[in-house]
DNA sequence: TCTGGGGTCCTAGGACCC
DNA sequence: TCTGGGGTCCTAGGACCC
């Protein structure tokens, strides 16, 4: 059913991980900053003051998680390598990742927000769609209400999107970032939306992307106006679809407040390409490593899984992966291990390898009842 | 010394069952 | 001697997102 009162609103923190960081480190504020790596943290001098990493002196396979404003004014910017960020920004100031300073903020922010509105779907750490429909108050009020409890619990910005539906409140909370307000509806679309890249879909990856240019479609308005039968043989009737929808902002799905895990994982990236042989001992350390890591995750969180793959990813970075679905859930580290060992028989291993993951799925909590027919082991007349 | 880590969803083929 | 249609589960890979 088509709704045209909802209201639905996309809350994106600002910069998130490098905001809180510049909480901790405010003499920072107004430099180039960059978050990555695994490096220490900055290092505390008798007056107070602090020695600061830079971004010229990493050395590693780390990628920048997030940049200030000041940094991506310089060309750097989330997932780019830090060896190749360091080219562009060189004094940029370089700080690790602090999850559990993150996680924190992301708590704050998020209860601020459900103390207004409690319609909230996570999207990760640091956004939320939030249904704002059956919410008292005019929405930019509303809006700007949400923002300044954001910003008085936390002391970080956020930008905000609000329109009749997730996907076009995806796009406007990026439209006026930082600390943006966007606020549009349905005949707003031609003015504000069609201009835009095709990109700005949530939905639309760098694939899409370039197979759609190879089209001559590089605007959301140029997909809009696409003839649908091109569109169906390019990408599939489903997708195809989807997108022509996508183009003239139509999307119906729910807010959804409670989600259950599908996987957990757990992967590393080496500092140098291991060989299956030579560097057999390591290998199998880290593998053991990450199976202790996962077993510890799924206990945490309660699972336990009757899925267990691993991947690969060679030094030419194509991916591999195996699995094996159990008869019984495992969830200790001896269980996932000897399953993770399985599938490692049935994968090559000529070439040296830089990334090794295990992954759990069909995960299910150990306490529910599962009625399960075990499969007959043998013959039973034998 | 380019290119992390943790996720979701979709597709497509094969096995197997009724 | 030829060959249905529907369903579920499993495996492997890929696109995409934060």
């Amino acid at each position: 059913m088509v709704d045209a009162a909802r209201r639905i609103a996309h809350l994106d923190m600002d910069a998130f991980y490098a905001s809180v960081e510049l909480l901790r480190y405010p003499e920072l504020r107004g430099l180039p900053v960059v978050i990555g790596g695994r490096e220490r943290q900055p290092v505390k001098q008798a007056d107070g003051s602090h020695v600061f990493a830079r971004l010229r002196d990493y050395v590693g396979r780390g990628v920048i998680t997030t940049a200030t404003y000041e940094a991506r004014a310089l060309g750097v910017g989330s997932a780019m390598g830090m060896m190749k960020a360091a080219k562009l920004a060189p004094d940029a100031i370089l700080l690790p990742v602090t999850f559990d300073a993150y996680r924190h903020y992301s708590r704050l922010f998020k209860e601020a927000v459900a103390s207004i509105a409690p319609d909230i779907e996570d999207r990760g750490i640091d956004e939320i769609y939030i249904d704002l429909s059956r919410v008292e108050g005019e929405t930019r009020e509303l809006a700007m209400r949400i923002k300044q409890a954001v910003h008085a619990a936390t002391g970080l910005t956020c930008s905000i999107g609000v329109t009749p539906n997730k996907l076009l409140s995806k796009i406007c909370s990026d439209l006026e970032k930082p600390n943006g307000l966007t606020v549009l509806g349905f005949e707003d679309i031609p003015a504000r939306i069609w201009p835009l890249g095709v990109r700005k879909i949530n939905g639309i990856g760098p694939k899409a992307t370039e197979k759609l240019a190879s089209l001559g479609i590089e605007t959301i308005g140029q997909l809009a106006q696409a003839d649908a039968g091109l569109l169906q043989d390019y990408f599939g009737a489903h997708y195809a679809a989807w997108l022509a929808r996508a183009a003239r902002g139509i999307d119906e799905r729910e807010i959804s407040t409670s989600s259950e895990s599908k996987s957990m994982s757990r992967e590393t990236t080496f500092e140098r390409d291991l060989h299956a042989r030579q560097d057999r001992d390591t290998l199998s350390a880290i593998l053991t490593t990450l199976c202790e890591r996962l077993a510890d995750d799924l206990k945490r969180k309660g699972y336990v899984s009757r899925t267990i793959s691993i991947k690969l990813r060679y030094d030419d970075f194509q991916i591999v992966s195996r699995n094996v679905t159990l008869p019984l859930p495992v969830a200790d580290a001896a269980g996932i291990l000897q399953a993770a060992r399985e599938c490692l028989k049935r994968v090559p291993l000529q070439r040296k390898l830089r990334l090794l993951g295990v992954r759990a799925s069909t995960l299910e909590a150990p306490g529910a009842t599962v009625v399960r027919r075990l499969p007959v082991q043998g013959d039973l007349f034998a």
